[in-house]
DNA sequence: AGAATAAAATGAGCGCGCTCATTTTATTCT
DNA sequence: AGAATAAAATGAGCGCGCTCATTTTATTCT
């Protein structure tokens, strides 16, 4: 078809739009790519021209609010945050972006950004970890700690992170206060590690 | 049929054996039903009505294996051990227990005892988590503290955990030695955590 | 022994995510 | 304008996990 970039793009936000709502009405799992395709007007091969497979595509709508979050992060930083504040900055913003996808942040998170899989197959989930994990490390370094191995902070750090994601996505407390709670803690937690290398 | 109770016994094993084999060998993905089904001398109808599901069948394998580590830790543990000696030899006794299964413990252990999903609609996998942290409260009990919500706790305990095993099962280290040294960090941050409320 | 019954085994078939040979369409030549 | 070309859209169809109406078989009656 040779159809013009514009046209593309244009697909490809129907897709998305389409995938957005039926994820947020139906449930992540309870969604065909079948209905997805035929909301968004395509037919069903066409979709994965677009995108490699449906987890990927429900993680390529997340990613891009996580990254906004991290955009907000920087620019409501003032810079005289301690190490935990500037944590805590960092994840609030990420989970007041996914706020609207709360519904079916679990599912997709858990196989893509997985703590068990490393390698995805699913672009969108390596770079947003990797890019997360990044952020963090340049915390890390900017407060100028770091005394334990890159490999234990990091999968301490992800772990803690993951749990806080997954508790968040199914808190029914009043304003998620128990995520915040929890938040915390896990922050305290891993500060402490990486600041105190006595064992 | 109305077979007797031993010939059910006997199939229920034969499906077992061959899913091990087959998981082992081919990996937990590349393995089918009608594979597991016909290694086991059974149409594969029958296999679900000895398990309800492939992810039910692979974690009543590890379930089995992870009962009787938390039995091994019961044996083992002297009596005398700190909070974290006693966390660790529970969860050395475990990671033992499991090593043949490492191949394929991620990808199960992902979707059965998720932080992401809470009720799996895996008995296996429900039951082994629920048990496990029985023991650690058990633990903590028996130490004497506990000063913060048991959500939290509970919570913290649980991401510390699974990036233990997930960690373990891709640990490629001399006798993965590094996942030894993140067990010694994520037991003394629990240890931490739990024993001071100071936030 | 033979009929009635209960329980387990069976495999055709469903719905899913996804693929790929084929068709359709826009652009680039002459 | 019309042929050649390149790129995207298409939907029949694959293989998977799993279901369920039907068949098979063991046990319990009389």
């Amino acid at each position: 078809m040779r159809i013009t970039q514009k046209a593309k793009e244009k697909t490809a936000k129907n897709i998305l739009r389409a995938a957005e709502q039926l994820f947020t009405d139906v449930g992540y799992k309870d969604t065909t790519t079948r209905q997805i395709a035929q909301k968004a007007g395509i037919a069903t091969g066409t979709l994965f021209n677009y995108f490699p497979s449906k987890e990927a595509l429900a993680m390529s709508l997340l990613a891009e609010e996580i990254q906004q979050g991290r955009g907000d992060y920087l620019k409501r930083r003032s810079g005289d945050e301690d190490f935990g504040e500037d944590l805590f900055l960092l994840i609030s913003s990420e989970l007041r972006r996914l706020k609207p996808y709360r519904n079916f942040v679990g599912p997709v998170l858990e196989s893509t950004m997985s703590l068990f899989s490393k390698e995805s197959s699913c672009p969108a989930g390596e770079s947003t970890r990797s890019e997360h994990l990044q952020m963090v490390r340049d915390i890390i370094h900017a407060h100028g700690f770091s005394k334990i191995p890159d490999y234990i902070s990091t999968t301490l750090y992800w772990s803690l992170y993951l749990g806080i994601l997954a508790f968040w996505s199914t808190d029914e407390s009043r304003n998620q206060e128990e995520t915040l709670a929890l938040m915390d803690y896990s922050i305290n937690v891993f500060t402490q590690t990486i600041s105190n290398s006595a064992l």
